[in-house]
DNA sequence: TTCAAAACATGACAATTGTCAGTTCATCCT
DNA sequence: AGGATGAACTGACAATTGTCATGTTTTGAA
């Protein structure tokens, strides 16, 4: 069985400032999951007892608003902790997080992760850090969201996807989403979603192989991005 | 001098976690400031050396859009502390803050906050605790901003500036912020926001007695807010 | 008090975005 | 291969929102 302390994805998340011990500890009460494509991790409202390491592939964190739409707030890949955020303000989840790709995720119960906190300042200083990465994120999320057009969040977020999740050989984004995923990234109606797409292929900015995109024109999809 | 042991603020934040001597070096390195309403206390790209811990009076957080608008992410007052996110990742600021109304501050330097958060487990949890709060308001406002309309955001802002900063004897809402404030809060046009104002005035909604507002029908209110 | 500046308000119009209805295209199952 | 299903797309139209222009009221400083 594969061992936390040789995981290549603690470079990536606050595990890193765990002790030997601790890491053995949590090596010995993880589980591993396989998730499919569209499989959910856990829901808007679930008491988790336990937070979720990204081993492989891409999770959708979302949340319904009241008007029955489902909002994405944020995508996590390889190296990111999911329920972090419930698990430590003892609280339910207010987000959703599903399966986008296959993925592979290791559950590491609650206590491994508190006991820890409180032990350990390393620790909690470093997820502490994160979180506040995390915070600043969402705070920029909330001006885009406020601030900018459809078409202006449309091309952020094509440069956001080549810019967290690249491109294959071809160079099309390695992370396909469908076009209802994308207007859910960006706040708006899926028909809106389809026709900015459309619009962005005839003016070159970029291109469709398929359900694959390429950008071919990152300075126009940029200064589109900010309003030139 | 105010020490910080006695003050009464402390019960709201993160400092109830520090220990006496903790407190004392607080107490000893801090300073007190007195904004008029207008000033601003750190702006956006600035280097915080401490953070600041709202003794009265409200903040707005905000940050420039690249369109040249301003939004107002979040309101702090009383107990609030600023400027802790930033020192935390050790980033410039990425909001602004300024003084809504006359306020008063203390500024505690940045080495006692981080010596702590290094060296007490309780503290750096309780702050982290905090943080893990504010980062579940952020989503929520996400939310929000993309998946509600304008007139609901406005109802929304008029519950929220009830919910937390309350009323006053004749049960006009205490904090009184310009139609321009308002707008920025809610993400739209001013013109937009006076409009809406103008309209629920008319439903009877709320009512409006120069500048300040008060809520007449908080249900009315409150269904429009959730789209019914 | 008085006047200038700022804040508030409204109208008219353009631009953006959402909704509904329908068509085409891709995928997957047996 | 054929058909069923859902995703992608398009058109037409309505609703929402932003912009500009302009008038009115309030505020604050001389």
């Amino acid at each position: 069985m594969s061992r936390c302390e040789n995981c290549i994805i603690r470079q990536f998340n606050s595990l890193r400032a765990m002790s030997k011990e601790e890491l053995k500890r949590v090596s010995d009460t993880k589980t591993t999951k396989i998730l499919k494509k569209g499989e959910i991790i856990f829901e808007e409202g679930e008491k988790l007892n336990g937070v979720f390491c990204v081993r492989g592939g891409v999770s959708k964190l979302s949340k319904l608003s009241s008007n029955g739409k489902d909002q994405i707030v944020k995508l996590a890949t390889k190296g990111a902790v999911l329920g972090q955020r419930s698990v430590i303000s003892e609280e339910v989840a207010n987000l959703s997080a599903t399966a986008v790709n296959d993925m592979e995720v290791c559950f590491i119960p609650k206590d491994a992760i508190v006991d820890t906190l409180n032990s350990n300042p390393n620790f909690a200083v470093e997820v502490l850090r994160h979180m506040a990465h995390d915070l600043k994120e969402a705070d920029d999320v909330i001006v885009n969201m406020s601030q900018k057009t459809v078409k202006q969040r449309v091309a952020e977020a094509f440069i956001y996807l080549e810019d967290n999740f690249g491109v294959d050989d071809k160079g099309y984004l390695a992370l396909t989403l469908s076009r209802e995923d994308i207007a859910n990234v960006v706040g708006t109606a899926t028909e809106s979603a389809i026709r900015i797409i459309s619009e962005f292929k005839k003016l070159g900015l970029i291109k469709a192989s398929g359900k694959k995109i390429a950008i071919v024109d990152a300075k126009g999809l940029a200064d589109l991005a900010v309003g030139i």
